[in-house]
DNA sequence: ACTAGCACTCTCACTATGAGAGTGCTAAAG
DNA sequence: CTTTAGCACTCTCATAGTGAGAGTGCTAGT
């Protein structure tokens, strides 16, 4: 494997570029005619062929133009792209956006859903982070009726959770204001593996609602929210879709499952900066011919939440990688802002 | 429009069974010979003549058989398909699902959009009820930085409101648990509009916590609830929207869009029971070929949640309008059992 | 009123056919 | 040794033609 010349390199990131742009097989004399190389349609074919030698370029079939294969995106993301950014100005008006919105986490996820899928015309997953470690703020008990009360769990990272709880025979709403306060005073600030550690109380009502709270903390740590899934219609309607429709449903069943493990590897999550998966280099069947752009931002040690996108291997990889990227460092940025 | 004779709605009834199923045009010969009907097909031909006379049946070309008109979809819903209902086994299985998921609204709309797009093989949808007006149960108020708190409103039908509050200058975290008896003594129990006709408090900071609340009051009886949508890729294989991929497109980002209330005509919430929209009786463009089964179920007298299917207007609207009909009730009834 | 028979129509799957695009190779030129 | 011109070759795609099959509509006879 000979290293690339420049003129090849060069060659290479014309045909991805093209091919990303108009979704048709690129031929030697449209480059250069095109892009005004200095050679001729036949010196083209030859580093092409050498291209294709390499593994970077494929042939759909004998007398079709070059396409670039997952390993040709590999190495344009790699060694051609450079670094890319958004201009000021879209920085701008995103961020003007993220603060125009209520200051809560959920909109945020949304907003930042909506804003992927739209600018790219690509399917945008956002998910939010999941704490290993959850720490009771303060327990809130409401009756509801007879024996059911309404427990409310704040978390540390302000995160809310509600819970049913059915209450033992012979329960008197009138205990459960005390009840709040006794659970408070005992158990605020715990994390969950604290809790876990507590004795059990002997009264039978406080021992009723402690193992509630036990269950519903330990689910959460479990819990994977449901992310927010944007652009459906738009990824849809990419040409490789609308020839592959098997292909398509496939990819939107996984989607549809929430089998959100299938699309992101795990360790993709534990890897700072944006990773991109192209191709065959996803293990999920259904994705050979998707590449996703992901990121991950989070709680201080473990950035858990989750930007990425989904889209055919042909995608315009500077634009996605640029505002996965920055996607995700703003929505780092608003988390440290609201829960630091 | 002379009277439908016995044996004509009886081929009207056939024929929509056999084109559901099927999805393919059906003709004379095909339907006497597979339901051994007492005439010959030159009979049964006159009859279906008469049909397509009476706007009940159409024609796509002239060589084809015979397919239902919405009109004769409309007839066969109204007239011919008679009380139908799923069968005990079926109610119980899901009854069953229903009790042991956690008793939360949340959960169980997850869970009757799942089964009903699992069952039906159609896009389910599925939204909670929106109450006109929201009575406060208990506030909350929790520090979490200097100059913000965490707002947490419970509201009476156990709906919970979380917003950030930013405080004025100078407020000291010691006044918050003060503060929150104070505004909870004042107004728990009230509702938005009794809210809004209270009078502005003195303390600024008391003032800021009463306007907040206001506002998200206000904004929770305006909120239309995110719907959960389940079933994307099963109804995208049906066969209509494979042989008319715009036409799926279309309908995709419809439902991409949020645009709930597109799909679904306010009327339509307003009456009890399931509801039939067919084809062109959708007021949407989107929906023309499309048929939606709706009911809609919530608190007392304001039932503004909504269960829903959407497919082609060829789908088997007994198994449809049943399962959508239990659906609701099932709805109705864990709301009443826990909120009641 | 029903049915048998038959000509007619329209679709669908298959098979040419030809234009167009692009390649790969060879041989000549720089 | 690299580049280029030329040319035969391959493969796709759009178009048109064909025949089988299905189903109708009509007419005449039961």
């Amino acid at each position: 494997m000979e290293p690339l010349t420049q003129r090849r390199a060069g060659i290479l990131r014309l045909v991805v570029h093209e091919y990303v742009e108009t979704a048709v097989p690129v031929g030697s004399k449209a480059i250069r005619d095109k892009y005004d190389l200095p050679a001729s349609p036949a010196t083209i074919r030859n580093e092409m062929q050498v291209l294709e030698g390499e593994g970077l370029l494929t042939h759909p079939h004998t007398s079709a133009g070059r396409v670039p294969s997952d390993e040709g995106y590999r190495f344009f993301v790699e060694s051609l792209m450079g670094q890319v950014d958004l201009t000021v100005d879209e920085k701008a008006t995103i961020r003007h956006q993220f603060f125009q919105s209520a200051p809560e986490l959920d909109e945020w996820l949304n907003l930042a859903a909506a804003l992927l899928a739209r600018s790219l015309g690509l399917l945008a997953i956002v998910a939010p982070p999941r704490a290993r470690e959850l720490r009771v703020r303060q327990v809130q008990l409401i009756g509801l009726q007879e024996l059911v009360a309404l427990m409310i769990v704040v978390l540390q990272e302000a995160r809310v959770l509600k819970q049913l709880v059915t209450l033992p025979e012979g329960t008197n709403a009138a205990d459960l204001p005390a009840l709040t306060n006794r659970v408070n005073e005992q158990l605020a600030g715990k994390s969950n593996r604290e809790l876990d550690r507590e004795p059990d109380p002997d009264d039978p009502l406080e021992r009723s609602v402690v193992s509630t709270l036990r269950r519903v903390m330990h689910d959460e740590t479990l819990r994977d929210i449901d992310p927010r899934i944007e652009g459906i219609s738009g990824v849809l309607s990419q040409p490789e879709f609308q020839a592959d429709q098997r292909g398509a449903l496939n990819v939107m069943s996984l989607v549809d499952r929430h089998a959100l493990e299938q699309v992101v590897p795990r360790e993709a999550l534990e890897r700072s900066g944006v990773r991109v998966v192209i191709g065959g280099e996803n293990s999920a069947d259904e994705l050979q011919n998707c590449t996703v752009v992901m990121a991950s931002y989070g709680f201080e040690s473990e950035p858990t939440g989750f930007v990425g996108v989904l889209g055919p291997t042909r995608l315009p990889y500077e634009r996605t990688v640029a505002s996965v990227g920055y996607m995700s460092t703003l929505l780092q940025e608003m988390m440290d802002r609201v829960y630091g």
